[in-house]
DNA sequence: GAATTAAAGTAAAACGTTTTACTAAATTCA
DNA sequence: TGAATTTAGTAAAACGTTTTACTTTAATTC
């Protein structure tokens, strides 16, 4: 069974193919077909099953009604479920997405721009690394609406949405030090995106504000794809080599990962060791004690991403850029 | 700045379109093009960045080295990790993937089919629910290549990847009984998919085959897309209720609820009260005690779908069906 | 040195839409 | 009543490729 085209339609109908179109798209009114002929025709594609074929549609148009959507990891879950409510609300508004992940990898980060572009999606959402900022510029003048998201990028004059990783960073160092804690560590990532560093210049800012050195030996960055174990052992050389009372682990996977080395050196969490994970997980709020996280507002971030999107996508004219920042919530936990 | 095209390419070199399509194809040797044409070409279109526009290619060619996945929900942990290595793989042969989640909901699954379809994916990996039999059968008389994972369905008949449900959950129970437990209940979903009909039957199995009469009231069915929230009184419910000492879940997440019950009602999991999780989740391994889990094979089930497609893809005719079962691990933990 | 074959390349159709510019008939207007 | 306008619809170009069938020139064969 060969798939249907229009023109089956407009032989079926006895009409040409301008007047089938005309009705698929809604513009029969506005171009003057009769009542009957409009029936007839959606009569019959009712009835064929007729569906257009969206790629000749793109071909035409230019545009696919599909938003791109590059992110870290989807396997990540601040990224899937990010990734969730974003498809989620797009769906809704007649849009679909297409998402790929970078891990962190520059190469396949800038593959996935051009193999998005050359497919023609009329937006992206990126949650960005460095050294695709000439990419990203270039979808810019192209016109392309650009959100970057959970990370912002110093070179690209594009829109951003994302939580407050400084003060979030900040306020959790903050309840350390109000716990009586001196000893404070931080166990972070070595990519070198905004998010990242935020994370650390809060934690770094908090303890000079309270008259706390900062010591190079109490911050651990690990490599970004590095198998767990090595992670384990990192942290695990951390923990035990030095006095520390409280530890920041910048990303939940990392927190994952501490968690598992507290398990096996059997240190526990409570009164002078405390712990808090940027970015919830299921994980942390069954874990016994429970896990204090800094949760980013995932619904809020989503929304204003689309939100942006489509107005920018519904305007004629260039918008001018925004920058959101929603503030991020420190949950204490037990 | 316009997108270049080919025809911008051909201008340039001095050649036809037709030899530029030659080269950038690969077909430059067959149809006898001179080296340095080769090399003139090669290199305009290095220097200019062109990238064929993969939409025109598609209308053309009637495919467009797109995968399209079909999943019940990416933010859960099970399908967003099988969702990576499907991707990475997939990736790594050429192939890009466009994923959706269909929330279990019968009218998404079947648009969705539909989107995929007039965007002309190439393939199809469905994680299916019932109710789009009919549509998958549609797919399958287009001659696309579909691979069912996780569940399969009835009255389909195609290619199916997925794990040892039944066996699986009979081995859990059986353990159960092993340790001595009599009185097991089963946390279970709604919907009606043939992997949790298969979870189902190897616990009543497994009962009846040790001498241990199934009750219906050690088992609940959790309505699928309920707030969390209710899932949580109802098991609280059946633990309050009944004389229980060993429970299965059979997913992930609702295990992920029913610890938080056990939380709640502080009852500790021992030598008298033990559980299994269906699906692993980084929360499981962490917990103390830690959670013994079915784990499903997600890197040798990725592996064997992508083969699938991919041999399909590459074959002219149409290739024999082929079921995979893989066992399911049963991992007893602490 | 004419006929044949090979080499190097090209013109044009086709994929399935949307959209612009057009036509023919019917209606309104003055 | 004839011109102007409205109604109802259509032909054909365009989007950017791939691919088939073709042409022209050069090389080879006998």
């Amino acid at each position: 069974m060969k798939t249907l085209s229009i023109k089956d339609i407009a032989v079926q109908a006895n009409v040409s193919i301008t007047t089938v179109s005309f009705i698929i798209n809604g513009k029969a009114k506005e171009k003057s077909i009769s009542e009957a002929v409009i029936e007839k025709v959606e009569r019959i594609i009712e009835e064929s099953g007729y569906k257009p074929n969206q790629i000749a549609r793109s071909l035409r148009t230019g545009n696919s009604n599909i938003i791109g959507l590059i992110i870290e990891d989807i396997s990540n879950s601040f990224f899937s479920r990010i990734a969730r409510l974003i498809e989620d609300k797009a769906y809704k508004r007649g849009y679909k997405i297409i998402y790929s992940s970078t891990e962190n990898n520059v190469d396949k980060a800038k593959e996935l721009i051009n193999m998005f572009k050359s497919r023609k999606v009329d937006a992206y959402i990126i949650s960005p690394i460095k050294g695709i900022e000439e990419d990203i510029n270039m979808l810019l003048t192209d016109n392309k609406p650009v959100i970057l998201f959970d990370r912002n990028l110093p070179n690209v004059d594009t829109n951003y949405v994302g939580a407050d990783h400084f003060n979030a960073s900040y306020q959790s160092i903050e309840s350390f030090i109000k716990q009586g804690k001196k000893n404070i560590a931080l166990v972070t990532t070595d990519i070198d995106v905004q998010q990242i560093t935020e994370r650390y210049d809060g934690y770094k800012k908090a303890l000079e504000d309270h008259g706390i050195t900062y010591g190079d030996n109490l911050v651990v960055k690990i490599p970004f794809n590095q198998e767990e174990a090595a992670t384990i052992s990192q942290i695990k050389a951390l923990l035990q080599s030095q006095k520390i009372d409280a530890v920041l682990f910048a990303t939940n996977y990392l927190a994952i990962s501490g968690l598992k080395v507290l398990k096996q050196i059997n240190k526990q969490i409570g009164d002078d060791f405390a712990v808090i994970a940027y970015d919830d997980h299921e994980a942390f709020e069954l874990h016994t004690p429970s896990i204090s996280t800094v949760q980013q507002p995932l619904e809020e971030i989503a929304e204003t991403v689309i939100k942006m999107i489509l107005s920018q996508l519904s305007s004629k004219t260039k918008l001018e850029n925004q920058q959101v920042i929603i503030p991020a919530k420190l949950i204490i936990r037990d």
